[in-house]
DNA sequence: ATGGTTGCGTAGCAA
């Protein structure tokens, strides 16, 4: 079972790239992040002829998360549990119908969280964008320590805005002050790891030079100025079944290109 | 330090 995530920053503007990717890549089930679209307003008699099931979960102008498969899927649910006030569209689960194994995907577009304030102190205030995306990452921990308890195949995929370690920034004194990276975002990343989640990149791929962003601005992408903020977390369960992980990588370099690049998952599932 | 780009939607925010 191949499993991607993929931030496309807007489903109209990727009309042409996103289908490109799914006939080259072949995935059987793809999370998809910042569709910028009401559910009503996504395309989704296109995708479903070309053989995809399609769940979305939109918004409005911003936000919206999304799930394309070609297995079937049961138990769609929407939102991330824990706040009823949060109007922002970032989370959607499914359990995927495999050969041999159900896998629980939760789709996640985590809170971006800049810009930050900090006090006399040097250390960052914990409120506005920043305090919901930590508030956002409390109850992702919370969502994700929940799932566990069925000790079965899980998958934590999609945007994490989350620089996990320096290596994972061509440039990490650039991001020392910024929401992707300061300490307390990282410790909240790590609290969700150390619940008994794998990450998949890491877990096979050691040392730099491994990014899935590269900012539209000031040459990023012709520099290799990236930063690794895609990610997928497996259950241990899920971690059994892991056979291999990638960055697409070369899909920033084609026509339109979303920011964002696909990573992907193959499970023996 | 500044400016640099794209998307949505048609101004200005978000990233």
């Amino acid at each position: 079972m191949k499993i991607a995530t993929f931030n496309i920053n807007g489903i109209k503007a990727r009309i042409e790239a996103l289908p490109r990717w799914l006939e080259a890549a072949k995935p059987d089930v793809v999370a998809l992040q910042e569709i910028k679209s009401v559910d009503d307003a996504f395309p989704r008699e296109m995708f479903e002829d070309l053989g995809w099931r399609v769940e979305t979960h939109g918004q409005k102008s911003f936000n919206g998360v999304a799930i394309l498969s070609r297995l079937p899927l049961e138990d769609v649910t929407r939102g991330l549990p824990g706040d009823d006030s949060d109007e922002q569209a970032r989370w959607i689960e499914a359990t995927v119908m495999g050969d041999t194994r159900r896998v629980r995907l939760c789709g996640l577009y985590l809170p971006n969280g800049n810009p930050v304030s900090f006090g006399a102190d040097g250390r960052p205030l914990i409120e506005g964008k920043y305090g919901y995306k930590l508030g956002w990452m409390e109850r992702m921990r919370a969502r994700a320590a929940e799932l566990l308890l069925g000790e079965e195949p899980v998958v934590l995929a999609g945007d994490y805005n989350i620089i996990p370690q320096a290596e994972d920034a061509a440039r990490p004194e650039a991001w020392g002050q910024d929401a992707l990276f300061l300490p307390e975002s990282r410790a909240a990343f790590r609290r969700i790891l150390n619940l008994g989640y794998t990450e998949a990149f890491r877990s096979r791929v050691s040392g730099p030079g491994h990014y899935s962003f590269w900012d539209y601005q000031a040459g990023a992408w012709d520099r290799n100025n990236g930063i690794r903020i895609d990610h997928l977390l497996l259950s241990p369960q899920a971690a059994d079944l892991l056979r291999d992980v990638q960055i697409d990588r070369a899909v920033r370099g084609e026509d339109k290109p979303s920011d964002h690049v696909p990573v992907w998952i193959d499970l023996d599932a």
